[in-house]
DNA sequence: CTGTAGTATCACGGTGTCGTTATGACGTTG
DNA sequence: CAACGTCATAACGACACCGTGATACTACAG
């Protein structure tokens, strides 16, 4: 129960989410990753070492560069999954609040 | 992306996991839940307040009791898939490690 | 060897969230 | 109405995490 929570604050943080949907079509180094998000190099750099550490992401140098790469795809399927339901229950959320006016 | 971490971190924190398990099996009112789960009433008060507005769980009054109920059984679905991930992160990190000795 | 680009880490301030301890609100019962 | 059980909320301290700016580390080029 502690560790499946812990493995959901990893896709808990919007920027760090973003950082993951860039790995989604590829790997890329660090610097590919901070011009595509935007976000400053430190912090792609944690965020990236957090998905690491919870082994979604798998981290490979190459020279001087550093690829990170995405595990297994099934995370998206996750994500996906996880935004579905967050989809119906605003349909919900909506419904109940119109069955009250 | 903002809202489906928002939605991540309902599930990311390990009692309000537990409230939930605890709704698996159908509606409780919140003394039942703070039987079960042995956390403080404020404390599963709380949780479950959070969990109506995420749109999980329903609430319900029913004379002095108020009995709460998930909305959609799927979101033990995605707590399934999101534990299956995890371990499977988990062994890619331990092969991983094992790469390496 | 020196410089440079790429990446990682440190220290820090700011903010959010957790859990507890009251206390308040509501409905029921006598 | 008074007392009680059930639930919700407020206020508070503790702690964790985020993002930034500065700095170290590493590999390669010249």
């Amino acid at each position: 129960m502690e560790a499946l929570a812990d493995y959901f604050k990893v896709f808990s943080e919007p920027n760090r989410l973003t950082v993951l949907e860039t790995l989604r079509q590829g790997p890329l180094n660090v610097t590919a990753v901070v011009e595509k998000t935007g976000l400053s190099q430190a912090l792609v750099s944690k965020h990236l070492k957090l998905l690491t550490i919870a082994g979604v992401v798998r981290r490979r140098p190459e020279g001087s560069l550093v690829f990170y790469e995405v595990i297994d795809k099934g995370v998206f399927q996750l994500l996906g999954q996880a935004r579905k339901l967050m989809l119906a229950s605003r349909r919900q959320q909506l419904d109940a609040l119109a069955a009250i006016l």
